[in-house]
RNA sequence: CGGGGCGUAGCGCAGCCUGGUAGCGCACCUGCCUUGGGCGCAGGGGGUCGGGCGUUCAAAUCGCCCCGCCCCGACCA
């Protein structure tokens, strides 16, 4: 595995990011295949994290597991005029299987709500059969023009849940429930603040009445949609005719949602975290937690110190890296371009002593510490590492983000930014909930990223393009 | 799909203009030496020069055709 120089994000912050995500085992592009990427070992460990910390989650808001077909007869994505309007462009279509030409050709899945809306009809006759909650893991294929490894592959893995409820009410509340659990994953075992709000009817999910999401914002103040929980209200019950009897006896359409978070999230935590060194891992998701570096000259202290370091690391549950003919100071490199949180030294002296040097990832602190303390000094560490790496992107957040009272200053703030060159704010505006004004955000480029739920701000004010008073805020920003 | 760039060792590149033994750095293998932030020295292995056709005594190099990849624009979690 080669080790080259990862691009200062000064310089460049998209081939930085590059470098980052290849030189920290996380994933690097395919190549053979268009725009999809291979998620290495230590990519794949990072999502099997989330995974776990959202699926237990998911569980606990009353969601089960199950798995449906990866390919979808492509009738089915028609039937919902909005849905096979948005996502038409984006489809790969099996035409040909088993050496015939297919009748129906088969869309590889770009999302499941068609499907589910199929099974929804076969499984819900009465009100006793709602809510009815289901959840998927599963791979979705988008043909997207410009990729960029996480952030957007043509193949990304991802969790969709659906649900079907008896009330439009009820179903709010799941989407809005959903959209806690995201917020909570961003914020407290990811360290990525977000936002919670409202996607305006321009940028909502093809199909939905109403797409509310978590976003963030990037090392380079861009914008990132990081999961969205959609409020399909009866379209996909309609369009696939999905009916219940109420404990009235009347005949109504069920009322669905649809929810999800992608390996994105590693994209995320990467561009809020990682520094010219490498990649940062906040401790809730890395892989190694710790990784134990021996230090030794002669024989006699490679075996005392191996043996101590052994113990050590048994007593932590840390890696030790015992690579023969690697220097220290390579080894140093090596975990710390792969965003391990802690790296403890120890050498001859250490062991004499009974001493260790922790050297924390994030501040790039080291500290000597005995090593009776090394258990306590290390939780503690992980602690604030994890704290801190929250709290520093949301100081970096609060600084990036600034308010405008009429279009041309939107304009003026968010055209000259890039994803290389970055400078990238969140600008706040009050602006209305209106495809002409989506429109003109994005004749510079920006969109309207959410309407939060939650005003930090001033309140009502007049829509900066059309006069007509709107109830808050909203974020407009340039986005990946 | 429009515009630009690139295909030579696992990776990054030089050589091409002006045709004549296929090179450099990193990585890899062996040995010695080193080890508290990318050690050093010596030796070694590895190539259908993206593919095809042509020109020529001779093609990585010149010509024609094809293929693939990357970047920039229009779509998106």
């Amino acid at each position: 595995m080669p080790e080259s120089p990862i691009t200062p994000r000064e310089k460049d912050f998209a081939a930085w990011y590059q470098d980052v995500v290849m030189q920290g085992d996380m994933a690097e592009p395919a190549e053979i295949v268009k725009g999809c990427m291979v998620i290495k070992a230590n990519g794949y460990a990072v999502w099997e994290h989330i995974q776990r910390e959202l699926d237990g989650r998911i569980k606990a808001t009353g969601h089960s597991n199950i798995y449906l077909p990866v390919l979808i007869p492509q009738s089915f994505l028609q039937k919902e005029a909005e849905h096979v309007e948005g996502f038409s462009p984006e489809l790969a279509v099996v035409t040909i299987a088993g050496g015939k030409e297919l009748e129906e050709p088969y869309v590889i899945r770009p999302t499941s709500e068609t499907i589910v809306g199929h099974f929804f009809k076969r499984w819900i006759q009465s009100y006793r059969d709602l809510p009815l909650l289901i959840n998927q893991w599963a791979n979705i294929i988008r043909w997207e023009m410009r990729t960029r490894m996480f952030l957007r592959t043509t193949e990304f893995l991802w969790q969709e849940g659906h649900t079907a409820h008896a009330s439009h009410e009820e179903a709010l509340e799941e989407v809005l429930r959903m959209l806690d659990v995201y917020a909570d994953v961003c914020e407290n075992i990811l360290a990525v603040p977000v936002i919670k709000g409202l996607k305006t009817r321009a940028e909502k999910f093809a199909g939905a009445v109403a797409t509310y999401a978590v976003e963030g914002m990037m090392q380079n103040g861009i914008a990132l949609q990081c999961g969205t929980s959609h409020d399909l209200g009866q379209n996909f019950g309609r369009a696939f005719d999905v009916q219940f009897q109420s404990s009235e006896g009347k005949l109504d359409y069920v009322w669905q949602t649809s929810w999800g978070m992608t390996t994105r999230l590693i994209g995320a935590l990467i561009m809020t975290h990682s520094d010219d060194k490498g990649l940062v891992l906040p401790p809730k998701v890395a892989p190694k937690k710790a990784v134990v570096v021996p230090i030794y000259r002669k024989d006699e202290e490679r075996a005392q110190v191996l043996e101590a370091a052994a113990k050590m690391a048994e007593d932590l549950g840390a890696h030790v890296d015992t690579r023969e003919g690697q220097s220290p100071g390579a080894k140093f490199f090596h975990w710390e371009r792969r965003g391990v949180p802690v790296v403890f030294e120890l050498g001859p002296r250490d062991v004499a002593a009974g001493k260790t040097v922790i050297k924390r990832r994030d501040t790039g602190t080291k500290e000597i510490i005995a090593q009776q303390e090394a258990r306590e000094k290390f939780g503690a560490t992980l602690e604030a590492m994890q704290a801190e790496l929250l709290a520093r992107a949301r100081q970096r957040r609060k600084e990036n983000t600034v308010l405008a009272n009429s279009i041309e200053e939107v304009e003026e703030i968010l055209k000259p930014v890039t994803a290389e060159k970055g400078g990238g704010k969140f600008v706040l505006a009050h602006i209305a909930d209106n495809p002409s004004n989506d429109e003109r955000v994005k004749s510079f480029k920006a969109s309207i990223r959410v309407i939060p739920l939650e005003d930090n701000y001033d309140g009502p004010g007049k829509c900066i393009l059309t006069g007509e008073p709107v109830a808050r805020r909203a974020v407009i920003a340039k986005a990946y």
